[in-house]
DNA sequence: CGGTGTTCTGAAAACGTTTTCAATATGTTA
DNA sequence: TAACATATTGAAAACGTTTTCAGAACACCG
């Protein structure tokens, strides 16, 4: 039924509805007066010839894409995947498209991926996360709207849409300590992952100030680092068993993590929450079907993408965006039990 | 460090290089013997000035996108991103490149997705599942390279990449029956879906042959439809346990389903697998790290997206690729015990 | 040496739009 | 009614490539 390859222009157009092409592409893109008569005329010999415009074209007369760049790092990474459609989501309505690339976390291909984008002479780009340098981010924000979801920089705060790690990962701890916790594990990242991943650091540091507001001090035999998978978190927990020291309570950085952490668990006899509880972060969509299901913060991914979409926008329109900072918010479910 | 907007062209070099443009040109995507001479220095201009060819008056003259549409039915669902994953890698290394649109489930989002790939001028179609119907998709081969994956298509079987799910289905069934269960429950999705996503009916064909292949008869109540999201996995258990017709396994169709039914089991008490059996299909990436860890059939994702991305690049070079069925291989682990 | 192929090469014509520029028509004001 | 805006229009020039078409240069063959 579609009009596949499409082979009409803009002069055939012309020719059927007895005007100019420059008056055709005024009517199509509402850029100036034409009389009603000529604009109903042009109108209906598009729908009756089934024009589509030819995008390249269109592209390189007027020097814009209508098309935003997202780099990602990690297709398939259910917290990524969720700010992804919420882009999708928020671009939808509108005459932009977005083009996705993908990072697989190494800064090489995550490069390589970036110069595809710009190649593709995209509008605007959304970064979603990503551990490219600074200072090369603000280099490309100099020339192209530019928005980074979910990583926090010092240096560009009109440019990123974050969620509060530190008080979420603050509000975790104390939830735990309010239910009598005192010994409370926590599984972070690895040193070269925070070095860039900031807002995984971010949450180790909200562990540690609620534990020091409530004077306790924090024990390094109780922090562990994974990568951010299941399996390290499985390895975590045999980490944090082999070093003796008792905890009663399981912080995990992300819920991916935290299932591993609950399967390592499971296999060595010990109750969740009965003997340990267990908190996430992330509030991925398997996290409510967890058995028991996992406590976490939820992070509103589908919400910041959306955010970062309306926001490249607005930049392109020449605006400067307000980019108010997301809130994680604490999701209690079972997998959580008081302290005996 | 990127030249972020470049602006210049194919003449700059030409003028640096002493040459003429269509020399340039012909160097460039070596089209044409150009003397070692002029190729040097063409060569070296490009260095030089940093130049990055706009793909817009590229695709113009030329006809070609280079780009490949990628549609697939819903974004950060675990098995679909796994095979546009696979897409992913199958197509880096090659001067395509993806660009991937969202039908959501809804036939208009779906079609109109389509019509936004047809109209950026994709050099060919890959499409991830879907309800599109079989005579659009066959109006649309006839005219542009089109792979379908994990879809079944009658008519078209040169255009299809997907796994025996009878067979896998079959096996997973005869897997229960051989470990001592003669009453399994299946959860199938509701028929609305199953006109459109054949595959699933496929599954429920191989659990239906497999009882009658052993003497049972397949029991109604024993069979349930859901919408393949993981809420409805514990729908289908209470739906099952109203019916008051006991069962000592489940064969979920899909793995998100399998948690629903996980959570619901452990919500009422009933103990997998000392209780009942469960077993799901996909093997996506959590199903490992169920608790206990979910048996389940592993459709090779990744290498079917690789497969999808080498077929249409052949056929764009004008070849008919060679697609094999793949196989969806039992992957034991410990959701299933042997029935009392 | 004259013909006959091969390489190489540049001019120029696409590709299908948008946009500038100038002209014409239409109205409005005094 | 003159004078001047203001709409409306078409011709033509971009936009940056690829590709066709010829010509030029060169080597090879008999």
């Amino acid at each position: 039924m579609p009009n596949i390859e499409s082979r009409v222009t803009i002069l055939d157009i012309a020719e059927k509805a007895n005007v100019s092409p420059s008056t055709v592409s005024r009517v199509l893109r509402n850029s100036a007066g034409v009389a009603q008569q000529k604009r109903d005329a042009v109108m209906q010999a598009v729908a009756e010839l089934d024009y589509r415009p030819n995008i390249f074209a269109q592209s390189l007369a007027s020097g814009q894409s209508m098309t935003i760049g997202v780099l990602t790092q990690n297709f398939g990474s259910p917290f990524y995947d969720g700010i992804l459609q919420g882009i999708l989501q928020g671009m939808e309505e509108t005459d932009y498209w977005p083009i996705f690339a993908d990072g697989r976390w190494q800064p090489a291909v995550e490069r390589q991926a970036l110069e595809m984008l710009l190649d593709r002479r995209v509008d605007g780009i959304i970064l979603v996360g990503g551990q490219m340098a600074e200072s090369l981010l603000q280099e490309i924000a100099a020339e192209l709207p530019l928005i980074v979801v979910a990583r926090e920089l010092k240096t560009m705060p009109h440019h990123c849409l974050f969620v509060d790690n530190f008080q979420a990962a603050y509000d975790i701890t104390r939830y735990l300590l309010s239910m009598g916790h005192r010994d409370i594990a926590h599984i972070t990242a690895t040193v070269e992952y925070r070095a860039s991943v900031d807002d995984i650091f971010r949450r180790y540091e909200g562990y540690r100030q609620a534990l020091l507001d409530v004077g306790l001090e924090p024990d390094p035999r109780l922090l562990v680092e994974g990568n951010l998978q299941q399996q390290s978190g499985v390895l975590a927990v045999e980490m944090l068993m082999s070093r003796g020291r008792p905890f009663s309570a399981i912080f995990a950085t992300n819920d991916q993590m935290s299932f591993g952490v609950r399967l390592a668990l499971y296999r060595r006899g010990i109750r969740v929450p009965e003997d340990v509880s267990l908190v996430g972060f992330d509030d991925e969509s398997s996290a409510a079907y967890m058995v028991p299901p996992l406590t976490t913060a939820r992070q509103p991914g589908l919400e910041m993408g959306q955010a970062a979409a309306r926001a490249v926008l607005e930049m392109i329109q020449g605006k400067s965006p307000q980019l108010s900072v997301f809130k994680a918010e604490l999701v209690v479910r079972e997998s959580v039990a008081r302290h005996r």
